[in-house]
DNA sequence: CTCTTTTTTGACAAAATTGTTAGATTTTAT
DNA sequence: ATAAAATCTAACAATTTTGTCAAAAAAGAG
């Protein structure tokens, strides 16, 4: 009986209930019904609700602040490349964690405290990664390859995007005869996520010799 | 006495701390403080929280569907024009209402039975104006003004876009420093918004006729 | 196998939240 | 001015939810 296998279950239950209803909506009987153990285990092993709690918001935390980072992350293929990639994980990702920005969107408006803790650990990285990427969108803009862009707009645009459809996911869901089957729909939105974002990065003045822009992308 | 302003006072308390905290967060004896009356008189005039909350989520319910039955509203004018007003319409409509797409997304959510009212409601409206954009979509495409697009596609790029700041917009706030005065922001993101839309509408084969395309736009 | 430690359980306690009521107060109509 | 109706209050009741505990059961060590 050493493989924690009660903790975890506890763990896994309340982390499917924490995401759909946060911590206000979920109850902690339900969590251990779901987890399929006596309520009284859940304060044994994680003594509040409130800890319990933390503790799954803080792993969601890390996994989101990373795939935050993976999209200011770039190699050294062309810009529009770069971030059509990015565009292309990022989205997987979420396919992955469907329930993760609406449950940290709603769960860290109401603790302005995780708000210090966020900014703490994120803005290093984020600020130096953004200063790379405005830095490679300005010396690309300079050969007329892409439109001048600020770092952080461009960013708001691609999440904008790719985390609307998830925020409202549970919405899509049910809403099948509207939107029709939902993996279809997301490998359609994805496409045009990616598309929507190279248009926006395409010249002002449209260039007039084709060997001079990537072409692929327009 | 006879201005309900205390009815009023509590309807607009619920509706502050409901739209902030949603049903489960919110609590009818902080409603009432809120409201500076006795905690009683929500009884008495709204018999139970669900009673009251249902009047708020209706209300707001109908006040969302109006902004997105404007959003497809289409005049006369180009359809470049249409969209773009659309979008600076939407954009402001959010602004007098910033909290209200997250409180909807995650009550109705919670709440299958709305989903069904809110479908039996919108659907009629929503796929008759729908079919009138996809129209007026294809006629312009056929001229080469735009590009070929679905108008449903074209209509989750215009609320991604719109919508995403709004339900981040309590993080907005507490990351003054990093996103500077609140005002500027969203002035420059309602700008940036419309801007993406109109370029995702570009032609895929740049026009070589300026004459016959709306050139201000590009 | 037996003792110790860990885990589990059911029953219960405490706290938080919603809802009720009897009576006081105020308003309105006559 | 007075009676009826509506509004309000304070105390309390009911319900829901979280948290505790003693004792049982299971696991592990010697």
């Amino acid at each position: 009986m050493r493989d924690n296998k009660t903790e975890k279950s506890i763990l896994q239950a309340a982390e499917e209930e924490f995401l759909l209803k946060g911590f206000a909506g979920a109850r902690t009987t339900e969590i251990a019904q779901r987890a399929g153990v006596n309520h009284a285990m859940l304060h044994y092993y994680f003594k509040t609700k409130e800890q319990l709690f933390e503790q799954v918001l803080m792993e969601k935390l890390t996994l989101f602040q990373q795939s935050m980072l993976s999209v200011l992350e770039f190699s050294d293929k062309s810009i529009l490349e770069n971030i059509a990639d990015a565009m292309s994980h990022h989205f997987d990702f979420l396919l992955q964690n469907p329930m993760l920005p609406r449950f940290l969107i709603n769960e860290v408006i109401v603790r302005p405290e995780y708000v210090e803790k966020v900014k703490a650990k994120m803005l290093p990285f984020a600020g130096n990664a953004l200063d790379l990427v405005q830095r490679a969108l300005d010396e690309s803009a300079q050969k007329g390859e892409i439109c001048q862009v600020d770092a952080l707009t461009l960013l708001l645009d691609m999440v904008s995007l790719n985390l609307f459809v998830f925020i409202a996911h549970p919405i899509f869901v049910q809403m099948q005869p509207v939107f029709g089957d939902l993996a279809a729909f997301y490998a359609k939105r994805k496409k045009e996520n990616i598309e929507v974002i190279v248009k926006r990065l395409k010249p002002d003045t449209p260039c007039k010799e084709p060997s001079t822009c990537n072409e692929q992308y327009y």
